[in-house]
This record gives structure tokens, sequence and C-alpha cells, in this order.
DNA sequence: TGATAAGTGTTATGGTATAACATATCAATG
DNA sequence: CATTGATATGTTATACCATAACACTTATCA
């Protein structure tokens, strides 16, 4: 599965297919797919980058929405429940599912410069930290796996 | 390099050597091992857990180290700048490197019953993280890897 | 249709982090 | 050893992130 987000695609798509996939597996799940949840679901799927809550909740307020963060939140809340977005912990944000529907255990690609994250997919288990793992005797229940750095048209405009 | 923090150790030579390695290495280096800093460090070494930025500030207080919330961060930034402390992200807190001087990439393993931390060391540059790097052409600055579960202890506890 | 669960609206508050500016101390060198 | 530039500290104020708690509404289904 190859990281999203920093390669061109077919945005409008992009959108539209992720909120149907939302929509289609909540019907499919007895789940509420409310005009909110919908809402801020787009309004993620709109950049391949972070938000904030605040930041949703600011669009949310403009569309008469919702005027308090517990609305943001709650909305948030069930869409990372479900996996049609996921909680950047480096960032204090939120960014929609690039692999909505697909069992996956994502890994994020962050450009601190222009703040575009590509979702990539590892499993924990494998390689060096499964070993770890193992050896500690631990057991998984949720990773984070988050690395920052440039992704390549802004390293090549840093060089420029 | 095998995690550390779950199993039992000499943990009043964890803290004096922490501290000391700390020492030599701002010695060494022309940094400024000042009180402040130290006491910080000394804080975080004393549980193998991480700890928030005022829960270490209120220790400040009561030692009348400081008292407002720059105290503690500018300690902490400049622990984990120089790699005596690390912060995580998962928890927005903060721990003592378990590996101090050693050059390594750290992983967390975090207890989410005992709160333990133990800090594990892995190459984000191996393994299918690695893989999805290249494949996306990502140039990799800083990596976070955190996994949250249950330590041995906490396992047998549950099923008790 | 009545009971229960799920979702929304709102107030208030708590936890995390930093900007900005004044003051003090250190470290190097002329 | 005085000056100066860099580093560290003290303090105020503020901004950002997140949730508890409670009232009310809407959906679901027996």
């Amino acid at each position: 599965m190859p990281p999203i987000g920093f390669e061109h695609h077919d945005h409008a798509a992009c959108i539209h297919d992720g909120a149907a996939a939302a929509a289609a597996y909540c019907d499919a799940n007895g789940l509420q797919f409310t005009p909110q949840r919908r809402r801020v679901l787009e309004i993620l799927l709109e950049g391949h980058r972070a938000m904030g809550a605040y930041e949703i909740l600011d669009r949310l307020r403009e569309e008469g929405l919702g005027a308090q963060p517990p609305v943001a939140y709650r909305a948030l809340d069930f869409l990372t429940g479900h996996g049609f977005a996921h909680r950047i912990e480096r960032l204090n944000a939120f960014i929609a599912c690039s692999h909505m529907g697909e069992i996956h255990a994502p890994a994020f690609l962050i450009c601190r410069r222009c703040s575009v994250v590509a979702e990539a997919s590892v499993d924990p288990r494998h390689g060096e930290l499964g070993a770890a793992l193992r050896e500690a005797d631990f057991t998984l229940e949720r990773a984070v796996i988050e690395v920052e750095g440039l992704c390549p048209a802004c390293r090549t405009d840093d060089a420029a």
C-alpha cells in the first residue's frame, strides 16, 4: 500500500469517494452519518493535511452547523472511532483517512514545510518494533507512528 | 538494545547515573547544566513514567525553583534538545532518557494501566516504514513511534 | 406509542503551551 | 578586570487544545 498524499491525484473524486465510502459503511452498520459528521469529514477531505479541532469548528460555525467545541470534538470522535479519520498526535490535529474501508495500521509522513500529511500503512508487529514488543512481552493495543520531515516538492524548493 | 522500564533494576543508580551522564556531557560540550535543569531531569528520572510539564512545575514550585510555566518548558526544551529527555506526544508529557549518551531513535511502550513507559530503540529507516519513506521520497527528520498497551505485569493483573 | 438509546446545544472549566519583555548571569576577550 | 554579547531566568498575559456536565431533541425498535 503506497503512501497517499504527496503525488498528484483526482482530488474531487478523493472527497466524493471518501464521503461516499463512509456513508455506505454507516448505512451497512446502522451508524448515523449525520450532516455534522458528514460535513466534518468533507472539510477534512478537502486537504491532505491535518486540521485542528478549532479550525474545523470555525468552518462549522460559518455554516451554522455548530458553535461550541464539543460539536467538533464529538464529530471527530465519531470519525476517528470508526476509522474515517485519524488523529495526528504530533500536531494535536485530525486528518481524513486515505484508506477508507481497508483494515490498516496507519503511519503518517508529515511535511513540516507545506503541512501535507501522507498516510502509509505499516504493521507495528513487524520489524524492529515488533521484536522490541516481543522482547518486552508488551501487549500492543494502539500504535502511533508519525514521521516529520520534508516531502519531495518541499525538499526541492528548499534547495532552490 | 532491550527496552528499559518494565524489568527490575537498580533505580537509585538509575537516577544518579542519569544525572551524572548529563552533567558530564554538558561539561564536555560547554552547556550549562543549571540547578533548574538538573532538578527537572532528576524529577523525571525518579519514575520511569511520563510527567506533564505542570506536574514538574508543581515540584519546582515546592522547592522554590520556579513558579511559572515557561520555567518548566525551558528546562524541558533544553533536556529534550540534547537528548536527556524525550517528549511523549501521545501523552503530552515528558520522560527521562533511558539510553543517555547513546545515539538512538527512541520508541516508547506505554502501559495504559500503570503508566510506566519503556524506551526501546528502533531505526525508522528500516522495515516497512523505511520502505514507505523511500517510496514517498520523503526526507525523514524526526520519528515519533509510540505504542500503547499493557505491560506484562498489568496484563497478568487484568486476568486476575 | 412508549421506552431506550443516540445525538445535539450550551455553559463552564481544565489542561497544555508560548509570546513578549525585563532582568540577571555567564564566558570570552580586549 | 571591564565590556560586551550570549545565555539563562523571572514574570505577565494569553492562546490553544479538550472535556465534564446537564438540558433537550431525535432516532430506533419492541
